[in-house]
DNA sequence: AAGACATCCAACCGCATGAAT
DNA sequence: TATTCATGCGGTTGGATGTCT
């Protein structure tokens, strides 16, 4: 018996996904859900196989997908539970709401494990800070100037994820400038996340997106608007005057 | 300033497993 | 029961970015 492949070779894209490919992917599952990934790219019009879309999906562009550094209590719980389970990924990450088991392994690989070889270690918050990165691929990312790039580290950071991304992290991301930090939590304009952003009610409707969170009509004004919140909010310093 | 090296992480690959036929 | 398919999981890698010299 010859297995199929899970993919077709030929004129498959591979590598890095782009925003428009999130974008498509995004609408897609919004309209019509993944009840078969396999035929999903192909009805998407996406040049990507199933497992690569079901990967983006699962990884980056599901509702209520954590981003930033772990925590400490997130640290421990890993190291605890990686002392029980070993290398059981997907195990741990279901202990760890809003974490993928692709990024705790990642996290393991690249952090714990050395903290554990050399105890002297500083954890995750102290580590050094780097610019978070964003993709060349992202054609939104590339139309940041440089000072807009230097006025929120955090906020760039979540430029360089997917629009889904964004909204979920709304509700953790800091705004910083000179210094000051400005928790995103804090800002009255800002409507909780909770899970009806995202019930099936909601996604259907334009309507409840509004009246609930104020998002405009779809997700892409609802982008536009907070992008435009938090540049400025970052250049000056103050709650952003939102008409 | 530039090249070498190190680090990080997104994404791929192959295998296992369970469901469907 | 055998075969095929779809999905999930863990290991690994490639390349972007940061740091060092």
């Amino acid at each position: 018996m010859v297995r199929a492949p899970c993919c077709e070779k030929l004129g498959l894209k591979k590598g890095l996904w782009t925003h428009e490919e999130d974008q498509i992917l995004i609408s897609y599952i919004q309209k019509h859900g993944h009840t078969n990934w396999r035929s999903l790219p192909k009805e998407a019009g996406l040049l990507r196989c199933g497992k690569s879309c079901r990967l983006r999906w699962i990884n980056y562009l599901r509702p209520g997908i954590k981003r930033g550094n772990f925590t400490n209590d997130e640290e421990e719980t890993i190291i605890k539970m990686h002392e029980k389970l070993g290398n059981r990924w997907s195990t741990i990450a279901a202990k760890l709401p809003g974490r993928t088991d692709n990024e705790i392994k990642n996290v393991w690989y690249t952090i714990l494990k050395k903290r554990l070889l050399k105890p002297n270690q500083p954890n995750s918050n102290t580590r050094r800070v780097s610019k978070p990165k964003i993709k060349r691929s992202d054609s939104n990312s590339s139309t940041l100037t440089q000072s807009e790039q230097d006025t929120s580290l955090n906020f760039h950071e979540m430029k360089a994820t997917p629009l889904c991304t964004y909204f979920s992290d709304f509700s953790s991301v800091t705004v910083s400038n000179e210094g000051k930090n400005m928790d995103i939590e804090s800002f009255e304009i800002m409507p909780e996340i909770d899970e009806r952003f995202w019930s099936e009610e909601a996604i259907n409707s334009e309507e409840s997106l509004q009246e609930n969170y104020g998002y405009g009509s779809n997700f892409e004004d609802g982008m536009d608007f907070w992008y435009d919140v938090f540049i400025r909010a970052g250049e000056s310093n103050e709650l952003p005057n939102i008409s």
